[in-house]
RNA sequence: GCCCCUGUGGCGGAAUCGGUAGACGCGGCAGACUCAAAAUCUGUUUCCCGCAAGGGAGUGGGAGUUCGAGUCUCCCCGGGGGCACCA
């Protein structure tokens, strides 16, 4: 006798060590079959999973099965991105050693993936944390110096000061390190770098082949490799040798130039510092203005007048001053521009400070450019107006134009009137023709070029941290750098380290760090920084085709998976992983491992899965389990003080909203958890995680259940055919069972879940309808059958091991994960008649009921039948009726 | 400041092409079963007027295009995100 409620306690365990016997899920090369490569970004080890953590398996997971129900041939592998600093943090804090931190962590995460029936291949487990990983990526790294794409340089770097290390620009948000949001330091060290931007334009061009990633990625990409088209201009300097290189974006609006400025880190701005101790001084204090939001709203715009002056480049009679600014970045450019306050508001602020010439070079060419005793000559109350906008109307009805403390920046008019210097006075140009005139002055004077720069910077890798993969080269005093041999790779971390101070271990050691030259055999050191932990994520998605091999990958099995079809994972990772991952993708193909450039042909970004979050009477956070509801009031289980309920916020421990994943599976097993992290919102929006949520999927999952094993009319045995002929009820349901197949598996393709898990739970209800209504009907075991198995099958992908025990209740010996996809018969999906709405000017007034593809004439004269079409017809004259063939009849009158 | 996304019942959301707005679920309400409860089942649930039949309004606000707009265009408002002294 079946139970009356789905027993998960027992059937979950039992179905996965099914498949794990069956080896079900073991992805092998199959050049017969179409592959199918998902991956879900792999996780950090970082203790114990959560419900949040679920979402991005569930989704992967899903599109595993489904694609392996089709037929794919499906890689679905799984491993740890296993270097970090919180393993260092937590044997500072816990005096245990990181590796063991690590893969405890590796094997509880593990245990709790594997109890949610995920379909992976676990034999393709990797952890990066070892040397069996790292080894390869020391070559690439080697292999790299040698194609010129790694190097050493001593220049500024973000610096983190709880961390002590150096981090990538696209590890600071805000001014402040990704980690420990402490605001970050700079910094010069000489650091190892990896030349991303030889690859800028490449990267740029090639985001438009990624159409199956998400806009918002791609043009996040987009802006943070950040090309600007502009010149490249030299300014000689007066009693020098050498010229001052800008870059500007503007060049057009060279003739309003009324100074330079170079960054306070700029080379020249050192040199002279060296001996004008003012300078020095304002230079230190550059060096200290913070580059948070809030620093560069109230930092006023200051200079230091260097004493210098440049030559304009056309005007032979101009000489502008050179200060070193503080608003001038070196990162940026060349670290030097050319002011000109007319066109740009920082400049102007810096011009009006210290009394800079504020020149016009554009204006609107309709208004009169005013003169300063004529702008003098305005009563002060109009002139007060000009701060708002330099281009006015007078009372007297003049338009002009004139600059206060408001620059003109404005570009979206097709012409302007141009003060070109020597090239042209004041005449009418677009400001795409006066950049060219411009450009092509420089050029053919030799004072500069039109360039194109990038704010992306070369990925700086070196990491003063033990917990990450040591970078093979030694320092030799004779030799200088020297790599490390490939015979001597992999050059292994030490164990034997301790944590009692801060910094990094590794430039403790007593021992490690000291190695003979491998070139001299003198006594030389090892470096003692370690790579960004981003370099492994960088290319473990090509190490799982080949995860045995001795070398990164293996080239066939590499050019059988990739590119991975399908990437999944979280919005945060849009410049940072997903940006070096494509890199290196290109790194890896120039080496000879690869054969494609881009490693992500489809790429979804799931929503976050949010949660209430509470406050006790202290304002401290509570666990849900801490806080119930009594009389509708939220108070604390513990003494019943009231409780504070906060915003609905992403799942985190320091809030404590979050939800343990042993205690959804002990109460409603895994299947609902799956369930219910896949229908209630779309994937890429955020989900609200809710008890009476979790209790509708579990309610749902016993419902079907119920149908299956006490079936209000008796099923046929498995594997009787459906009969051709059915009518009423049974048809009915046919039809529904053969749309929802269809609707289903598009729904899939297009990560619909929430709509699928929708079209499902409506067969469901036409199931029950239908065991109801007609009892007696000719042919309703059958079709209840057809609609009961096909129901099964859909739900294997997100309930896969319900699908399973549900699948054997019908009477199967097969596996649900060996079935193939229901077909939907063509046929069945469409209907012989349809319902189609009457308007009567725009408003619903009836319906009726034709069949299928009816002409518009039997539409037309159906819907004028209608009493309610002619109620609102009354005492009106038809003067045109609109049939749209299956749709609707709109009625003008 | 620049760029992008988004706004639909009490709530999550559906409506693929401009064609019956609110599928499906959550929550609520009423009922059945029960000594009672749980579980389950049935009905109902956008708002307003109405006993009802029926009517009116309605997708953040305003305008427009159209026989017809949640969907397209323009302006405005709210929410979220990205970039940013970027020359």
């Amino acid at each position: 006798m079946a139970s009356e409620r789905y027993n998960f306690r027992e059937a979950e365990p039992k179905w996965r060590s099914v498949w794990e016997e069956r080896g079900s899920f073991r992805a092998v090369e199959d050049p017969d079959k179409p592959k199918y490569y998902v991956l879900e970004m792999f996780p950090y080890p970082s203790g114990r999973l959560h419900v949040g953590h679920i979402r991005n398996y569930a989704i992967g997971d899903v599109v595993a099965r489904h694609r392996r129900a089709k037929g794919y041939n499906v890689l679905h592998p799984m491993g740890w991105d296993a270097f970090g600093l919180p393993a260092e943090n937590a044997a500072m804090a816990n005096r245990v050693h990181p590796a063991e931190w690590t893969f405890e962590n590796i094997r509880v995460m593990g245990e709790q993936l594997r109890s949610i029936g995920l379909s992976y291949d676990w034999e393709r487990e990797i952890a990066t944390c070892t040397p069996d990983y790292y080894v390869h990526e020391q070559r690439i790294f080697l292999e790299m110096l040698r194609a010129g794409l790694a190097y050493r340089k001593e220049s500024w770097v973000n610096w983190d000061p709880v961390d002590h290390t150096v981090l990538a620009n696209e590890q600071v948000v805000d001014g402040r390190g990704w980690r420990t949001g402490a605001p970050v330091e700079k910094r010069k060290l000489t650091q190892w770098f990896l030349r991303i931007t030889e690859y800028a334009e490449d990267l740029l061009e090639s985001l438009k082949t990624l159409d199956r990633w998400p806009d918002r990625v791609r043009l996040m990409q987009e802006n943070w490799i950040g090309k600007s088209v502009g010149a490249q201009m030299l300014f000689q300097i007066k009693g020098r040798k050498d010229r001052l290189e800008v870059f500007t974006t503007r060049p057009d609006t060279i003739f309003g130039a009324s100074f330079c400025a170079v960054s306070a880190d700029h080379p020249l701005a050192e040199e002279l510092a060296a001996k004008d101790p003012g300078l020095a001084a304002f230079v230190e204090e550059c060096r200290h203005l913070g580059t948070s939001e809030e620093a560069i709203e109230t930092a006023e715009k200051r200079g230091y007048d260097t004493g210098l002056k440049v030559a304009h480049p056309f005007l032979a009679d101009v000489e502008l001053p050179v200060y070193v600014a503080n608003f001038v970045l070196m990162e940026y450019g060349t670290g030097a521009i050319f002011g000109c306050p007319a066109g740009d508001q920082r400049d102007l602020d810096f011009a009006r400070r210290y009394g800079l010439p504020v020149i016009p070079v554009l204006w609107p060419q309709t208004a009169h450019l005013l003169s300063d005793a004529e702008f003098a000559a305005l009563p002060a109350e109009t002139r007060a107006a000009f701060s708002g906008s330099p281009h006015q109307t007078l009372p007297d009805g003049r338009e002009v134009f004139h600059i206060a403390d408001t620059a003109y920046t404005e570009t979206s008019r097709p012409l302007y009137t141009y003060r070109l210097g020597p090239l042209s006075e004041a005449t009418q140009y677009s400001v795409d023709e006066a950049k060219d005139l411009v450009i092509k002055a420089l050029e053919a004077s030799g004072k500069g070029e039109a360039t194109v720069r990038y704010r992306l910077r070369d990925w700086g890798v070196s990491r003063q941290r033990y917990w990450g993969c040591p970078i093979p080269i030694a320092h030799c005093d004779h030799c200088g750098v020297v790599p490390v041999p490939e015979s001597d790779l992999p050059v292994v971390l030490p164990d034997d380290i301790d944590f009692d101070k801060p910094g990094n271990p590794l430039d403790r050691h007593p021992t490690w760090k000291h190695v003979d030259c491998p070139r001299c055999g003198a006594a030389a050191r090892r470096e003692t920084d370690t790579f960004d932990t981003f370099f492994e994520s960088s290319w473990y998605f090509a190490r799982f085709a080949a995860p045995n091999s001795d070398r990164a990958t293996d080239k066939a099995a590499a050019d059988y998976w990739l590119p991975v079809d399908q990437y999944i994972g979280g919005i945060e990772h849009a410049v940072l992983h997903l940006l070096y991952a494509r890199f290196f993708t290109r790194v890896m193909r120039r080496l000879g491992y690869l054969g494609v450039d881009e490693p992500f042909a489809g790429l979804m970004t799931q929503g976050m899965v949010v949660h209430e979050t509470y406050r006790g009477p202290e304002g401290e956070w509570l666990y849900p389990e801490e806080v119930e509801t009594r009389d509708g009031e939220a108070v604390r289980i513990a003494d019943g003080k009231p409780v504070a309920r906060g915003r609905h916020e992403k799942m985190s421990k320091s809030k404590k909203n979050v939800v343990g994943l042993e205690k959804v599976i002990d109460a409603y097993g895994a299947d609902t958890m799956r369930l219910l992290l896949l229908s209630d919102s779309p994937p890429e929006r955020d989900l609200e995680w809710t008890d009476a949520g979790a209790e509708g999927a579990w309610r749902y999952l016993n419902r079907v259940w119920r149908l299956v094993t006490a079936p209000a009319v008796a099923l046929p045995p498995a594997g009787t055919p459906v009969p051709g002929d059915l009518d009423g009820a049974a048809a009915e349901l046919r039809r529904k069972t053969h749309k929802t197949i269809a609707a289903v598996d598009e729904d899939l393709v297009d990560f619909r879940f929430n709509r699928a898990v929708a079209r499902l739970r409506e067969l469901t209800n036409a199931i029950g309808e239908a065991s109801e209504a007609g009892s007696a009907a000719p042919g309703l075991g059958a079709a209840l059958r057809e609609a009961l198995e096909s129901l099964v099958l859909m739900l294997g992908p997100m309930t896969p091991h319900f699908a399973e025990e549900v699948w054997a209740a019908l009477g199967h010996d097969t596996l649900v994960v060996d079935t193939a996809w229901p077909v939907a018969d063509p046929a069945l999906t469409v209907d012989d008649s349809v319902t189609m709405a009457v308007q009567v000017n725009g408003k619903v007034r009836g319906q009726i009921t034709v069949p299928k593809d009816s002409d518009r004439e039997a539409a037309e004269r159906a819907a004028l039948g209608e009493p309610g079409v002619a109620r609102a017809l009354d005492g009106k004259t038809v003067r045109k009726v609109i049939v749209v063939p299956n749709r609707i009849v709109n009625v003008v009158a």
